[in-house]
Formats: C-alpha cells, sequence, structure tokens
DNA sequence: TTTAGCAGTGTCAATACATAAGTGCTAATA
DNA sequence: TATTAGCACTTATGTATTGACACTGCTAAA
C-alpha cells in the first residue's frame, strides 16, 4: 500500500510527464508537495525500487514505467467531468436524427481523435455475425452482373462478377433464388461452404455451365466474408508526440495501421472501458489502447483510441466512457 | 542543344543518383566517359550553368535538377524492356479469367508499388460520370432501410436510411418507383438536385410525411456524389528514401494520402504516361507522380505512381505502360 | 581541347570542454 | 524518526576545435 503522499507524488509525475514527456525532476514538485527537494528524492527512490518509475539513466529526472501507469489509470485518475466545448462538439452530432447510428459513431470518433490528438478506431461486427438477408444481382451487360449481399444488420457487400461467356440470364436468376430460399439465415462466413456443400450438388441441374458461375458466387461470398468493417481516423496523430520521431517506428506503427490483420487485434472483447497499456496491448509495445465495446440492438462493435504510452488517459477514458452511453442510449 | 558527351554525363548522374542519393562526383565517372576528372569537371560546370544539376553546398558532387531530371525523361532514358519476372507477375494477374476488372488493376498496382517502392494510386471515374441505373431498398426493420444505389458502370453504393417513424413501407415504395421512373439516366452528382426540383414537388400527392423522406435520400444522394472511387497501396514506402527521414515532412505527405480532395488532384487528364516531377505535379513538390488514363468499354479511371524525386523513371514508365496495354486490351 | 596539379571549401566524425539538470548520500536538524 | 541542507558525482547537451575526406574551380602546361 503506498503512502497518501507517495500517491500524490506518482500522480504529479505522471501528469507532468504526459504533459511536457520531459523526465521531472525533484525539484519542480517541491511546491506542489510542500517539502524539500531531498525528501522527494527519497519517495521517487522508494517508488522506483517497486517499479513505478525509471530513470532515462542515473542523473536524469524519473519517467513513468508502465507498471506507474498502471497504479495510475487504476487507482489515481478520476474520471474528469468533460469540458462543455468537448461536450457540446459530441452532443451535437447525436442531436442530429438524421445521422445514421453508424455514421454517428465514426464522426464521433473522428472528433476524439482531433481533441485527444490519437488515433481512433471503430471496428465493426465481424462477418460471423453477420447472417446472409438477401442476394440481389443486376446485370450490366451480357458478361457482367454485380451481386449484390445485404445482411440481417443492415450491412451491404458488393462485387462485380464474370459469370462467363455463355450463361444466360435466366440461369443467374436461379441461382440467385437458390441462395435465397436456401441459404438465407447463413452466417456470411459459412455461406461460401454451404454453397459447396448445398447449392453446387444441385446447381448442375438448372444450369448449363454451371461451374463458371458457381465459382463466380463462390469467390465472392469467400471475398465477403473476409472483408471487415473497419474505420480509422487521425492515422498520422501519433507522430505528432515527440516519443515517435523516428521515421522507422513511424512506419512500422503506420504499416500495422494498414494491416487489416493487426487493426482487428484490437477488437475489444468486454463491455469495459480498459485500458491496455505499452505491452499490455497486442498491436505494439510503445503505445497504449483504450477501448471498449458496444451493444447496440443486436449490433456489437468496438471503439478505441490508439495513442502514446503518455496518453491523457483521464480524458481519453472520460471521452470515451461518453461516447458509449451516447451510442446505447 | 547538349554534346553527346554532356547528354552521357547526364545521363551517368541522374542514374547514380537516382541508385544511390549521394551526390556523384567527378572522379567516379571518369572511367565511363574515358577522360580525366577535370573534363568532367568543366562539362558538369556548364551542365549546372544551365541549369540541370546543382550542387548542394561548393565542394559537394552535383545532384539532378528538376529541369534535369525532366531532360532525363524526355529525352535521355529509354524504355527499358521489362524484366521476365516483372512481366510474370503482372501477366499471372490477367491471365486469371476469374479476376474483374477492378481487382486486377487494383491487384497489379499493389505489385508494382511492391516492385518499385512507390505509393501506387487507382482513381475510379468520378461521380459525374456514372449515371444512375436502379434505386433498391431493402427494409431492416420498421425504422431503417438501406438504399442501394448502382450505376451505369456497376458501381454500387449504398446507405443505411433513417425513414423516420411514421412512414410506411409502401410510401418508401412508392419513392422508390418514382426516382427509379423519373431520374435512371442522370449522372449521379445531379440526382440531388433533380430529386428537389423533380420528386419533391409530386412526392407529396403520394406520401404523407415526405419531408423526412426526401430528407433521408437527398442526404443519401448527396453522399454517393462525393464518394469516389480510389484505392491507395504502399502508402508507406516512401518513408525508405533517405530523402524523408524527417517526421515533419513525412506526416505532411502522409495527411495528402488521408485526404481525398488532395489524391483526387492526382487524376489523370490524357491518355499518355505523363510524368511530373516536383513542383510540376500539383500533390507535393518533393515528389514526383506519374500517371496515364486508362479506358476500357466506356468506363476510365487513373492509375498513377507517386514517389521521390529521384524515382526509377524508366522502369515505372515501362511498368506502367505494360500496364495499361493490358488493362485496355 | 584536355589534363595534371593544387588551393580552397564544406561536411562529417571525433575530441575536448563547460554548463545545466538531476541524483544519492551524509550529517545535521526539528 | 522524518526531514532537509549540502555536496560530490553522473549524464546529457551545446559549443568549439580539429583532422580527414571528398569534392570543386582554376591555372598552366601538354
Amino acid at each position: 500500500m503506498l503512502s497518501e503522499r507517495k500517491q500524490e507524488l506518482l500522480k504529479l509525475i505522471v501528469e507532468e510527464y504526459i504533459k511536457t514527456a520531459n523526465p521531472v525532476g525533484s525539484s519542480g514538485l517541491c511546491d506542489k508537495l510542500n517539502c524539500s527537494s531531498a525528501t522527494i528524492r527519497n519517495e521517487m527512490a522508494s517508488l522506483e525500487e517497486i517499479g513505478f518509475l525509471e530513470k532515462t539513466h542515473t542523473s536524469s529526472g524519473r519517467v513513468p514505467s508502465e507498471k506507474g501507469y498502471r497504479y495510475y489509470v487504476d487507482t489515481l485518475m478520476k474520471p474528469k467531468e468533460m469540458t462543455g466545448e468537448d461536450v457540446l462538439k459530441l452532443q451535437r452530432i447525436f442531436d442530429n436524427k438524421q445521422l445514421v447510428l453508424s455514421d454517428a459513431i465514426t464522426k464521433s470518433m473522428e472528433i476524439i481523435s482531433e481533441i485527444t490528438n490519437c488515433t481512433s478506431v471503430v471496428l465493426g461486427a465481424s462477418s460471423s455475425e453477420n447472417k446472409l438477408k438477401e442476394v440481389q444481382v443486376v446485370p450490366l451487360d451480357d458478361k457482367r452482373v454485380v451481386a449484390i449481399v445485404i445482411t440481417d444488420k443492415g450491412h451491404v457487400e458488393h462485387k462485380e462478377l464474370n459469370v462467363g461467356d455463355n450463361v444466360l440470364p435466366s440461369e443467374v436468376k436461379k441461382v440467385v433464388e437458390l441462395i435465397n430460399k436456401l441459404l438465407v439465415g447463413t452466417p456470411l462466413d459459412e455461406v461460401s461452404s454451404k454453397l459447396e456443400f448445398e447449392i453446387k450438388p444441385i446447381i448442375g441441374n438448372y444450369v448449363k455451365s454451371h461451374e463458371a458461375l458457381y465459382q463466380a458466387f463462390y469467390n465472392a461470398f469467400n471475398e465477403f466474408s473476409y472483408k471487415s468493417h473497419m474505420h480509422m481516423a487521425g492515422r498520422t496523430k501519433l507522430l505528432d508526440y515527440r516519443e515517435f520521431d523516428n521515421v522507422a517506428k513511424v512506419k512500422e506503427i503506420l504499416n500495422k495501421f494498414d494491416d487489416e490483420s493487426m487493426v482487428k487485434k484490437i477488437e475489444a472483447d468486454n463491455n469495459d472501458i480498459s485500458v491496455y497499456i505499452g505491452h499490455e496491448n497486442n498491436f505494439d509495445d510503445d503505445v497504449s489502447v483504450i477501448k471498449t465495446r458496444y451493444v447496440v440492438n443486436g449490433e456489437e462493435g468496438t471503439i478505441a483510441i490508439v495513442g502514446p504510452k503518455r496518453m491523457d488517459y483521464e480524458r481519453v477514458v472520460t471521452l470515451l466512457d461518453f461516447l458509449k452511453h451516447n451510442i446505447e442510449r
């Protein structure tokens, strides 16, 4: 258990470091703690001993360790009140009844990204949670058609298909009918395999050149099942922080943002607002991730904020909490 | 008119600089030009005089100026043969008959991005060139519907709409019917205004709470008309070049890539493979853009490569030319 | 016209040095 | 016993100096 004063000291150091990114020394804190720098040095040494602080070199000021941030997040910070300005910006979005929920979410996250200087990520439901509702096909010319898939959650995917030279429009129509009759309600990521075992065997009865047609649909559904709904804002915000002044590191992180499978790792697995500091997240050791899942009439997703380890945890948590409640209201 | 030797010299310097990014000095070129470094220095001084070369400081080697690159591109380089490996990779894509054109293009550009270490951009037709072919609406629950727009070129856009509480499904259907009857063939970017002047006046005859419904469609079409089809690959490739070792510059460029209106400036306005070096392009003074328009059965678009000013012009031009012909074949 | 030779210039890396910021420790103090 | 003044010590940072290096431009000779 940390003494009152040690807690106070740790809090001050974390907050100062978040603000300036400079290792914080003992003398600057005398006033705030009403004691001498020597006393503070003693306390600091003890906080370092138990792993809450680190030094960059023997005679430097102290920097919070990941453990230090964790303690700060868990027990030292208290959710701030939202400043009037922030509330206003976000509230305006949710007051706009024209706006569809998903648009409101992405817009809000863009704003949060702007005011926190962090990258925001919105992850939609994965394809396994989307069930096939309807397939439609629109012919473009004699060789090309557009297949449109609508899921029960209202997601739409589409893909142009090459159906092959000698396939009749009526044959395409027949296949679509079959799919709509037999496969509606199937989770999107299972459609392509069901297609193989339930549609393929009987497709030959109706369609002459069934192989090409089957392949086209198979490929399309296969692709749909991999597609994921994600949206990001402020991808380059990180570059403003001093700790990322190194092009190699920047490139590493930006590449992760461009890599879908990496971004998917950010997906939240519970409804709390969770903070993952440095190594605790499986995205990148040099950042922190704050995320939460939201659920609103059956549809669920993740909203997340990615920032430097010295991000303003208090503020981001407050904002995310506010947003989550607005979404779910 | 440049002497034979001056041309040869400039070519050597450009190609050496492209390879190493180091200012090139006189002594290294003696062998290749069969003369002494002093002679080369004289020639260099003269090339500098007419603005083809620059020095980074008084006693440094020479670096090509933009004018130098321009001369190189216009008259010195000659389109290389494609190496077998590159051809193979691209050919495989176009041999795959399953693949729809647009997918083949984006896949090819990804490969080109990889082998040239540049960023590739594919820009689809702008919305003004897409005409409305069909609107479909799929109800999700009693308040929400998905509107799907298909254009004559096979593009699909969709948007979830909030139609308001007291709107009947039959009323939505009626509006869709009206749009499909009156507005098919309209360029996508004119639909929302036509909606106002041709549909709005008569919509009241069929629909009770027409204002909300009208607004929903109006907003949706307005959004569609701004959407542009673009695809990029290798967004972070630039970071590998020494000239971009500075986070501020990197951020500037990456932000432009994230800004649709900026990327649109890359759009090509003719069918040649054009090279825009540094200031010549209106995207960013520190990069070069090589681009061309492709047209294939009525559909047109831009393929472009963005790289450092010292990019391998010969190779990129060759690749883009090869790709363009494959697309249009 | 070409070239050898040389003085001159700017970069870069290494070194040295002074300064500033911060620490740990000790001994005195409240 | 907890606090603090004081001091020696450590490291980073900034500046100046230096020598090696890679060039150039110019001159005078071939």
